[in-house]
DNA sequence: TTCCAGGCGTATC
DNA sequence: GATACGCATGGA
């Protein structure tokens, strides 16, 4: 379902259900830079990637990426191992979920680092979007990319002033405690979802929300369900009776067609 | 100016 | 367990 070819430093991807800006502008990651010709620069981690839209429908070029590193990070992070064409016929049986299809469906999970995806859900917890994007956008400016939970130990929330992440500094700073005192991302990803959630949890400041997100976005549980106010809006609007047959197991996929539904036709 | 944002901790019942 | 309120900051 995903071919690619080598052209000299960069790679040319050919996949199906992929939009840049479904994916890397709905609020699922906050380092993407939308270039002038619809491409994106980013990273995961500290991996950089600028990726292009070609004239071709599906086509997509990621500039200066070696194949292993295409194979090792990319593949991975934009989920390109699972059939969305697939996933969305399943969905299309739902009224508002074949809405959500339609309107973007180019959206993909993508599979970011567990420590990013955790701490930048920290962050994003009674904030806006573009404010957001500017907290982890100073973050990465002060550390020369996004900073490792080792590299932020020792820093107090005084320390972080510079984020101007006003109540939510002192939540990253038990987090990074949590980490360095037995807390393990990569062991807590292999657990089933509810208990996992149990286990981010214990940190200051994650509480179901952010949990689920960190759970979705940086340890692709596909099953975590985060419910924002957007979300409860859906919830409350279109499925009071709780969320149909055909979401079980992969509801945070639908979730994400959901969310960016209801905030792109709601404003 | 006021309201609100991909919520959560705490107090109170 | 449910509900009410404060919280830092800044975009709209």
């Amino acid at each position: 379902m995903t071919d690619y070819t080598v052209r000299a430093a960069d790679i040319l991807l050919k996949t199906p259900d992929l939009d840049l800006d479904d994916t890397l502008d709905c609020g699922q990651a906050f380092r993407w830079v939308r270039l002038a010709d619809g491409g994106y620069t980013g990273a995961c981690m500290n991996t950089p990637l600028t990726i292009r839209p070609t004239a071709e429908q599906g086509v997509f070029l990621l500039e200066n990426v070696t194949e292993q590193q295409f194979l090792d990070v990319w593949v991975p992070y934009f989920d390109l191992g699972r059939d969305y064409g697939e996933l969305k016929r399943r969905f299309a049986e739902d009224e508002t979920l074949s809405k959500a299809c339609g309107f973007a469906g180019g959206i993909r999970i993508l599979r970011q680092d567990s420590w990013e995806a955790l701490s930048s859900f920290i962050i994003s917890q009674n904030n806006n979007i573009p404010r957001i994007k500017g907290i982890i956008g100073r973050l990465c400016e002060h550390y020369g990319g996004y900073p490792t939970a080792e590299q932020l130990v020792g820093e107090t929330p005084e320390s972080l002033g510079f984020l101007r992440a006003g109540f939510r500094a002192k939540y990253i700073v038990d987090a990074v405690s949590r980490l360095q005192n037995g807390l393990d991302l990569a062991e807590t990803a292999k657990l089933p979802t509810d208990d996992a959630r149990a286990a981010l949890m214990q940190i200051k400041g994650v509480g179901p929300k952010v949990a689920d997100c960190a759970m979705l976005f940086g340890m692709h549980k596909l099953d975590a369900f985060p419910k924002d106010v957007w979300v409860k809006r859906v919830l409350a609007d279109w499925y009071p009776d709780g969320l149909p047959e055909c979401v079980r197991g992969v509801e945070g996929i639908a979730q994400q067609y959901l969310f960016h539904y209801i905030r792109n036709i709601e404003r």
